[in-house]
DNA sequence: CTGAACAGTTAAAACGATTCAATGAAGAGT
DNA sequence: ACTCTTCATTGAATCGTTTTAACTGTTCAG
């Protein structure tokens, strides 16, 4: 019922295999007629290739892996279309991994990767994985960091400057008169999440009679933010500003904040800043104020690099770093005109 | 320096290649000091199975392709979610693929997963593909629709019955004292939004002075709903309801109504409701009321039966229909405590 | 003490596509 | 008429795993 193999193909074009190869990979090789003959016969049968046997042969597969620490996080998803982009342009598919900020699913995707012989990984890391990425490398498969640079620079990085990007944002909090500051957000396991606080408290260290207090999560979602700002707003005491962590963060505070019962005004009493500028941020019950990456980029330049790395193994790791952009709605700013 | 294989192992242990690979499938046919004696040698040698040989060998791989309309709508995402959960407890791999609405990019995706031969697929289609989805059956690569059934049945789906949905958004707004209601969204090839419209027909044909204007999108975007929005907001005669055929169309609806100039008041002057009830519906400038469907139900459901039709082709194919849920909040009435 | 049953192991035959060295055929040049 | 190219095609080997049939001991019932 399913085996239509090259076999078949050749014996009903009255040719051999190799030539039905050459057809589908080398056609240059092959004269006219025969193609076309050949064409016929796969039209006819049905046929199509097995990858892996292709896979088998010329020993990787046509797909790179992309892990990242939440599917749900439209910043990741606008990553993972950014990198799709470029790499259908190489005839090689993405295959999409959500970790969700668990390092044994992480290292169950890379397990997965491994086996596949796949072309090359992008992954933004929950864990500390150089260990297991220099595995990885030994056996041909190059690694690009995603958002995250590694610790020692061995591997090539595509990342956003996080912590000018936190500075960034409580700067601005700072600059709107704002002095009692809260950080939310986590694990601090998190890179991005460690950087964006280093840079709230750089922001906060140059400037006297300004406080930051830090609200850890456990994870970096919607449901977390909300319960983070309902303990915020049930404060008798309570800061006049908060950054989170991200949008979804953010979006779960000012959720809890804005409930029915609390009597907290967004930004008049509290401003509220978030990270990434998800398309809903402009679209919140408070638009929100955020600081921007370029996501689509990001995906983009990362498979780029990893590309590089394919056709030279031995190549200096790269790593870029974009600069973030801060976008300021009416969550910090009740004057300001909301950009979209 | 990569090709660590079965022959390795079996000459570094002192065995033959057949016990091998029988400590990896069926450990309990080898004496349990063999085992470890093998172990041991794949640990020393690092050695990772090869994945398309076994492919190869037993015909079909681990993994099940899931092809969405829009991997930006958290919808599809939830709904990947529930089916990577449940294919993981059977020790397959989830492929996301994003079909962007494009026909193209879909046959794109289906010929990947044929050529891997997946084990079988998920796919929510947009164009017709009843064809395609038969040669892909022939060769024993079963497929299930997610939230839309084939139209001759000949394939099992699992939807949401979006026929109730859409005449439960439309009742609910003429509940509410509507009359002059707009429906947003497009293409109308997608059934889903062509279903919904239907339900909404349903709704306003059982009463008397009420009307339902069309305004066609090419893509259920949050830009094309700013577009649509802006337009209606533009109006000098408006309508006093939006419904839009989903979320993140009635997130760009609201964002364009909201702008700054225009004096339209939600829900006072134009009620909106929206559908799928995404985790930003509850956060929107004016919290969203939705139609909301069990996403990650839906996917979990979905593998199931694919599941069952790997393991008998010839059963007859199944259907399930969710009932979808109505959610109210402050977007269609003003006195509504907002939901979660 | 023979034969059967059984456990553990092995060697070899698949799986299907790709590639490379070898072969054949057809012209071109002398 | 002959070699020399060039072009098209072929056949066989190869990739790494799994499986099956065959083989070797060993144990045990009769």
């Amino acid at each position: 019922m399913s085996g239509v193999s090259v076999k078949d193909v050749a014996r009903h074009a009255g040719v051999s295999v190799g030539t039905v190869s050459n057809v589908m990979n080398h056609p240059s090789k092959v004269a006219p007629a025969t193609v076309t003959k050949v064409q016929h016969a796969i039209e006819a049968l049905g046929f199509v290739r097995n990858d892996a046997a292709r896979q088998l042969r010329d020993g990787h597969s046509k797909t790179v892996g992309l892990v990242v620490l939440d599917v749900r996080n439209p910043f990741f998803t606008d990553v993972a279309r950014g990198a799709e982009t470029r790499a259908s342009q190489e005839g090689l598919s993405v295959i999409l991994g959500n970790s969700d900020e668990d390092p044994a699913r992480e290292q169950a995707y890379l397990e997965l990767f491994e086996q596949q012989r796949s072309h090359g990984v992008l992954i933004s890391p929950i864990g500390d994985i150089s260990a297991r990425l220099r595995a990885l490398r030994a056996r041909g498969i190059p690694a690009v960091l995603v958002d995250r640079a590694s610790p020692d620079r061995s591997f090539s990085s595509v990342t956003v400057d996080d912590v000018a990007g936190g500075r960034m944002a409580v700067e601005h909090l700072i600059a709107e008169g704002r002095t009692r500051i809260v950080f939310v957000g986590g694990p601090l396991s998190i890179r991005q999440v460690a950087d964006r606080l280093e840079g709230a408290e750089r922001a906060v260290q140059s400037r006297a009679g300004v406080s930051l207090e830090v609200v850890a999560l456990d994870s970096l979602s919607v449901i977390a933010g909300r319960k983070a700002g309902a303990a915020i707003a049930a404060r008798s005491e309570q800061p006049d500003a908060i950054f989170a962590a991200n949008d979804l963060v953010a979006m779960g505070v000012l959720q809890a904040l804005m409930l029915q019962g609390s009597n907290v005004r967004v930004p008049e009493d509290i401003a509220l800043i978030g990270y990434d500028d998800i398309d809903f941020a402009s679209a919140a019950v408070v638009p929100l104020s955020s600081i921007r990456q370029p996501a689509g980029m990001i995906g983009h330049t990362a498979l780029e690099i990893l590309l590089e790395e394919v056709a030279d193994p031995d190549a200096a790791p790269r790593h870029v770093e974009f600069q973030p952009e801060l976008v300021v709605r009416r969550s910090t700013s009740a004057s300001a005109v909301d950009a979209v």
